[in-house]
RNA sequence: UCCUCGAUAGCUCAGCGGUAGAGCAUCCGGCUGUUAACCGGAGGGUCGUAGGUUCGAAUCCUACUCGGGGAGCCA
C-alpha cells in the first residue's frame, strides 16, 4: 500500500491495506463499534472501527465524524457477505480534512423544492450520482456508435441570427449592435455540414424560451443531431433504431451497479432491440379513434395520445408520415402521397414520449422556395440555406435525439430535471 | 398564458374555529454488526405576506408572493 485507491476497485484488494479519500455518507455507532458509510464518487464502502481492536484514540476520532465530513482513511479490505459489494474496510487510520456541520440533506425524505434549491449538494446522493454516471455512459455510447458509422462531429453555432424552425420562442440577446438568439436546434447548419463531410452529427445544448412546466420539458437541454447526405427516410430510421438499441445495450452491460441503485427494471430494457415497430400517422389516428380519443386526421398528437400509442409496444415505436401541415417546413413530402411528410417520431416505451424526431429534408430548390413563401420566412436571412439546394443538391435526412428524455427513460425517472446536473426550468436559474 | 394542488420547527408532515404537535436532523447520555440503526433526555415556531369575518383564526373569506403537477410548444 501507499497510494490512494478508488472505492469501486476495492474488491480486487482483499486482504491488502489500502488508503482511500472520500466523504462520510452516514455513520452508525454503538458504544464499542462504529460503522462509516464512505463514498468517493466511484462507489460506497462501509468502514468498520471496533474499539478494542482500533484503540481509544482512533475510536474517539471517528466518533466525531458527521455526514459529509471529508476524510482520508487507511484500512484493510475484508471480504464480508453482509456487504452489497462483498467487501468492507477495517479502518486502521483516519485523517480528517474537515468536520462538516449541519449538512442540509439528511438521510430522510425531502421535497422537490428543497432538493432543487440544494441541487449542488443533491448530486452527491447515490441515486443522483448513478443518474449522472449513466448519462455519461449514454453520451459515450452515442459517440462511439456514430463515430463507428462514419459520422464526423461538427459543432453548430450557439448564437444565431434568427430562428431555425420559427415555431418556438427563442432567448433573445444582443450581438453588439445586432439582435441574436440562443440556438433551438443546429439542424440547418448540420445540413450544410453534411454537404461538406457526408455524415455528421452535432452534440450540444438547445434553448427554448417556452413557459413549459411539465416533467418532459427543460428550458436548456442537450441534443444530438445527426445529418446524412445521400440518405433516404428508410436509411434514417435504420440509423435511429441501430443507435438507440446500441445505447441501451451499452448501458445494460456497463452500468449494472447504477441501474440497481435506481431500482430500474432491466428486463424492460433488455427488450429494446432493433428493428423497432413502425406505424403510420394514419394507423395511429385509426387506433386512437378506436380507443375513443376525439382526434381527426390532420390534428397533432398530445402527450396522452403518444402514451396510448407507445403502451402498445415493449420497445420504442416509430410513428411516420405525418401530414405536412403539422410538421416543419423543411420536411420532404412523400412523392407517392404529397400530403404527408417523410418523417418519423420515435416514442419511448413506458410513457416517456418522443425521444427522437427526424425526417428526410426537401432537396428540390423550387419546392423549398415555395415552402419559404408559404411560411413567410425570409429568403434573405436564409440565403445560405437555399444555397445548399443550388450547388449540388442531394437527397438527405437527419434527426434530433433529446439526451435528457433518453436518460430519463433508460433510468426510469419521473422527471427530466434529474438527468441533467443543473436543470434550467421555468422560474429556476439557481443554483 | 390557462387549469389544478399546496405553503405550519433545519427537513417531511399532522392539526382545519378555543393554550403549537410528531418523526427525522442537531446537542447530551446508552448500546459489539448497524443498513433511512435503535433506546432515553434537551433545545428549536411572528403557522408564506397583507387585509377581512369572529369574543377568539394556523384553521373561514379575499388579494398577492413563492412552489408542485398538468395543458399548449416540443427533444
Amino acid at each position: 500500500m501507499s497510494y490512494a485507491q478508488v472505492i469501486a476497485t476495492l474488491p480486487d484488494y482483499i486482504g491488502k491495506t489500502v488508503s482511500i479519500n472520500g466523504w462520510i455518507a452516514n455513520k452508525r455507532s454503538s458504544g464499542k463499534i462504529i460503522f462509516l458509510q464512505i463514498r468517493d464518487g466511484s462507489g460506497f464502502i462501509q468502514g468498520v472501527i471496533v474499539r478494542d481492536e482500533a484503540g481509544e484514540e482512533l475510536f474517539q476520532n471517528a466518533e466525531t465524524l458527521t455526514q459529509e465530513s471529508s476524510v482520508r482513511v487507511q484500512g484493510i479490505v475484508r471480504k464480508d457477505e453482509r456487504s452489497k459489494t462483498g467487501v468492507e474496510l477495517s479502518v486502521t487510520a483516519l485523517s480528517v480534512l474537515q468536520i462538516t456541520h449541519d449538512y442540509p440533506i439528511t438521510p430522510k425524505e425531502h421535497g422537490v423544492e428543497f432538493l432543487m434549491d440544494h441541487r449542488h449538494l443533491w448530486i452527491r446522493s447515490s441515486k443522483q450520482r448513478a443518474i449522472l454516471k449513466i448519462r455519461s455512459e449514454i453520451i459515450k455510447a452515442i459517440r462511439s456508435f456514430l463515430d463507428d458509422h462514419d459520422f464526423t462531429q461538427v459543432d453548430p453555432p450557439i448564437l444565431t441570427p434568427s430562428s431555425c424552425e420559427g415555431t418556438t420562442n427563442l432567448f433573445h440577446t444582443k450581438y453588439f449592435e445586432e439582435d441574436a438568439y440562443l440556438t433551438q436546434s443546429g439542424q440547418l447548419y448540420m445540413e450544410a455540414a453534411a454537404m461538406a463531410l457526408g455524415r455528421v452529427y452535432s452534440f450540444g445544448p438547445a434553448f427554448r424560451a417556452e413557459r413549459s412546466k411539465t416533467r418532459r420539458h427543460l428550458i436548456e437541454f442537450w441534443m444530438i443531431e445527426p445529418e446524412m447526405a445521400f440518405a433516404s427516410h428508410e436509411d434514417n430510421l435504420a440509423v435511429q433504431e441501430g443507435l438507440i438499441s446500441y445505447v441501451v445495450s451499452h448501458v445494460l452491460s456497463n452500468c449494472s451497479v447504477e441501474l440497481a441503485a435506481l431500482g430500474r427494471d432491466t428486463s424492460k430494457l433488455e427488450k429494446v432491440q432493433a428493428p423497432f415497430p413502425r406505424i403510420t400517422y394514419d394507423e395511429a389516428i385509426s387506433f386512437l379513434q378506436a380507443n375513443s380519443f376525439e382526434i381527426n386526421w390532420g390534428d397533432d398528437f398530445g402527450a396522452p395520445h403518444e402514451t396510448a400509442i407507445a403502451k402498445q409496444y415493449d420497445r420504442p415505436v416509430f410513428v411516420e408520415k405525418y401530414p405536412v401541415g403539422i410538421k416543419a417546413f423543411y420536411m420532404k413530402p412523400d412523392p407517392s402521397r404529397p400530403e404527408v411528410a417523410l418523417c418519423a417520431d420515435m416514442l419511448a416505451p413506458e410513457g416517456y414520449g418522443e425521444i427522437v424526431g427526424g425526417s428526410a429534408r426537401i432537396d428540390d430548390p423550387e419546392l423549398l422556395l415555395n415552402r419559404f413563401r408559404e411560411h413567410q420566412l425570409s429568403e434573405e436571412d436564409y440565403a445560405w440555406y437555399l444555397d445548399l439546394r443550388k450547388y449540388g443538391t442531394v437527397p438527405h435526412a437527419g434527426f434530433g435525439l433529446g439526451l435528457e428524455r433518453t436518460v430519463a427513460w433508460i433510468c426510469g425517472l419521473e422527471h427530466v430535471r434529474e438527468p441533467i446536473p443543473f436543470p434550467r426550468l421555468l422560474y429556476r436559474l439557481y443554483p
